[in-house]
DNA sequence: ATATTATAATGGTCTAACCATTACAACATA
DNA sequence: TATGTTGTAATGGTTAGACCATTATAATAT
């Protein structure tokens, strides 16, 4: 006959407001919010409370908080940051495995080839083409020229992205490269053949793209991140090894 | 020379320490933290910001925190909640549309298709076809019945991703539906004929399924959900048609 | 004109209460 | 004895008021 009684907290009732205020575009981007003290008055309620729902619009990621004068809580520009920092916890939790995202990571990049290949436009071609070449340049240098070439490597599919036309791609592409390199960077100074190697995939998908050769194109981005992984494992294997030994 | 002093907000330091403690399976999920009087004395800080911590551990999905005795600080079983969270903010926050996130689903429901058809059991496809009785039994019935259709139509998505063997698909599938199903469940009701073109096609992926062929599979749940897509889209078209004309 | 220093506003933290909710024990009742 | 009621104490939720730390800006000194 009757509902619950609504079980407002007072932090989330706050909480909702400002976060409807925002995604209602009445609060935009830079904006900054009145001061604490200004604001505990306005909702009538103590500073307290109202810190605790601030925290929790900072944990989603919808204001930052700065200190001293002209500080305060500034409506930031969402990102995928949060999505990211939820998928990291995932991982570390155990509750998703390296090689479970090592395998995501070849189907979205394979995904995100064909589309490219579908929508590129001559500049987008361009644009690859141009990283193409700063990574090839990189290729035959001593140690930093090899993280030179992982970033570029980095932006290439970053970029692809973009061609594909499709926020989402470049948003979930971000947050796997983001928790695949905080396991893999320990190993990722690679030889001289294997960037050699490297290289001539991504001209090969870029190559694939510019055609409109959507399928091609995602065998291609497939198969170049299968070798990557598989590349990765085994040097992770190779350490453990080393570890093992030197441990008896 | 020097790097920049540590900032450390109390608060944070909190958050880490505990969440470090629950990765790293110190805290194991249903463990109960001590009470914040308690807590607030072995970090010696005040409850105040103790409770600020807390509410940061509790957006990230890591505690919940439940009242009165007994009640407390519950570590909890991580899910794909606070990803699916962060998605639905880019959606509403219009940096992702909702054609964006329908292609999004094309695309993820076919790997998840290609995918299941790799590595399915028999048991799988047993799975999978009493769903289908289900669901077939419900397509004459009434407005009731459709309901119940579309419920199990999304438990064959599911159930398909579970037989890919990748909980990342089980997280975005189900943040996805999730957030689709928020815009679109208004019109969701569907009339018998597309009902059963639904069907059809669920058959038609399990079978490929079955059999085993992968880019098959991943072809007709894309021109699946590519289909609902259209479908939704016009269903969208019509009714604002309808409210523009009645508000002119 | 430039460097330094004070000022005041803001977020960060602390203390010490009291309120609201809830599991459970103590008690009353049939 | 079994069952329903009530009290109690522990816990999270909220409040109030104070002081500390940081920082942009204005005032001052060089």
């Amino acid at each position: 006959m009757f509902q619950a009684a609504k079980q407002t907290k007072v932090f989330q009732d706050v909480v909702s407001q400002i976060q409807e205020a925002i995604l209602d575009g009445r609060l935009k981007t830079g904006d900054v919010l009145p001061s604490e003290r200004q604001l505990k008055d306005m909702f009538n309620i103590s500073r307290g409370t109202l810190r605790e729902a601030l925290r929790v619009l900072e944990q989603k990621g919808l204001i930052e908080i700065k200190l001293g004068v002209g500080g305060g809580s500034v409506v930031k520009d969402l990102n995928a940051d949060q999505v990211s920092e939820g998928l990291a916890l995932l991982i570390r939790s155990q509750k998703v495995s390296l090689n479970h995202l090592a395998e995501f990571r070849e189907d979205v990049e394979g995904i995100v080839a064909a589309r490219a290949a579908e929508r590129h436009s001559k500049a987008d071609i361009s644009g690859l083409k141009a990283l193409l070449d700063k990574a090839c340049k990189c290729i035959d240098g001593g140690a930093s020229q090899r993280n030179a070439f992982i970033e570029i490597d980095k932006q290439i599919h970053m970029t692809l992205a973009e061609v594909a036309q499709n926020p989402i791609y470049i948003s979930v592409l971000h947050s796997v490269h983001e928790n695949i390199h905080r396991y893999y960077d320990r190993f990722l100074s690679m030889e001289e053949r294997e960037l050699q190697e490297n290289y001539q995939d991504l001209c090969d998908i870029v190559e694939a793209v510019e055609k409109g050769q959507a399928d091609h194109a995602r065998r291609l981005a497939r198969d170049h991140v299968r070798r990557f992984n598989q590349y990765m494992k085994h040097r992770e294997q190779a350490e453990n090894e080393v570890t093992k030994v030197s441990s008896d």
